[in-house]
DNA sequence: GTATACCCTATCGACTCGCTAGGGTTTATT
DNA sequence: AATAAACCCTAGCGAGTCGATAGGGTATAC
C-alpha cells in the first residue's frame, strides 16, 4: 500500500487535532500554517474526514474542526484506508484471498502478498492517534534530557550552530 | 508500497522461469501464453530484469530467457524494489529515518511508517522464488489429496461442474 | 451587514500505468 | 545466402491519478 501526500497531510492534521483535543475547535488556517499544508488542499482533506465521521466542524466566525472521538479511538489504519485505499500491496484482502483459492499456479505469491497486508494491518490497526502523540512526547522528552546533560564523552547533536 | 501489474507480471514470469530452471532457455512467447501477459509488455519487463542481472538471455532462433542464479538465491523483495521501488509506504527507509530524527513533531508517525516498511521487508526479503514454487506445490498437492478423498460430510469444492 | 470561517466544484499541469507499434539485430536452420 | 524465429530498443497513446489552485457559495459571530 502506498501513502500519498494527501494521506500524510490527513494524519498530520489529525495529530494536530489530537494534541488540541481539550482545546476544542481548531481552524483550518492554524493547522495549515503549523503543518505547512496548502490551505485549500487541506480543506478538501478535512471534508473527506468529516464525511467519514472522523472529525466534526462548526461553521461561521468562530468555527473550526475537532475530533469526533477521543484520540485513543481513532486508528491509523482506518485513516489510511479512507484516504489511500486498501492496505494490501496488490488489490485488497478479499481479492487476494480469492486468488489464493482460485489460482493454484500462483497461490504462494498471493498468499505472500496477504502476509504483507496482514503485517501492515496489524501495525496500523493497533496504533491510535493517542499512541502517536505519546510517542512524539517521548521523543521530545528524550531530546530535552539529552540537551540538558552535555557530557564531553557523548556524541552531541550539532545544536551549537 | 504498491505492487503494479508490471511488478506482478515480473514475479509471475520469474516463477515460471524458476519452475523451468532445469529445462534451460524459455521463450517470451511461452511465458506470455502461460501467464496471460501481453507479449510485448512482457518483453519490456524482461529487459529490466536482464539489465538488473536477474535473468540472462540468448538471441536468435533458439533463444530465450533463464534465471541467472538458482531460484533459492532470488529474493522477492529485490524484485519488487527493482520494479516498483522502495518497500516503505511513504518515501524510502533512508528518508523515513532522517525525518524521525529531524521532525520531532511527527517522529512517531514516521517511526510507524518505518515499522511497516521493516515488517514488509522482513517478509519479502526472507522469501525466495524457490519458497514460492514450493508453496505452490504444497497447495497443488493438498488439493489433489482433497479431490481423491471425497467424504460426504466434508465441504467440497464445486469441481463437479 | 460585514468579516470570518467552513463548503463545494471545476480545472490545471505533470506524471504514471498498462499497453501497442514498428522497427533493428542476432542466430539456427534450410 | 536466404529465411524465419527470437531477442532488443524507442516512441507514443489513452486513461487515470496526484498535488495544487481558483472561485465562488453558505453559515455564524460580532
Amino acid at each position: 500500500m502506498r501513502i500519498s501526500h494527501r494521506g500524510l497531510y490527513a494524519l498530520q492534521a489529525l495529530i494536530h487535532l489530537a494534541e488540541a483535543y481539550e482545546r476544542g475547535l481548531v481552524k483550518i488556517r492554524e493547522i495549515a500554517d503549523a503543518e505547512s499544508i496548502p490551505e485549500k488542499f487541506l480543506e478538501g482533506i478535512l471534508v473527506i474526514l468529516k464525511n467519514a465521521r472522523v472529525v466534526s466542524s462548526e461553521r461561521g466566525r468562530e468555527g473550526g474542526y475537532r475530533l469526533r472521538r477521543p484520540p485513543a479511538e481513532i486508528r491509523i489504519g482506518d485513516v489510511v484506508r479512507l484516504i489511500d485505499g486498501p492496505l494490501a500491496p496488490f488489490g485488497d484482502a478479499a481479492e487476494l484471498e480469492q486468488r489464493v483459492r482460485t489460482e493454484p499456479r500462483h497461490a504462494g505469491l498471493f498468499a505472500l502478498f496477504l502476509d504483507v497486508r496482514n503485517a501492515a494491518a496489524a501495525i496500523l490497526d493497533h496504533t491510535s492517534l493517542l499512541d502517536l502523540v505519546e510517542r512524539n512526547r517521548q521523543v521530545l522528552a528524550a531530546r530535552a534530557r539529552k540537551a540538558a546533560r552535555p557530557q564531553p564523552g557523548e556524541r552531541r547533536e550539532r545544536a551549537r550552530a
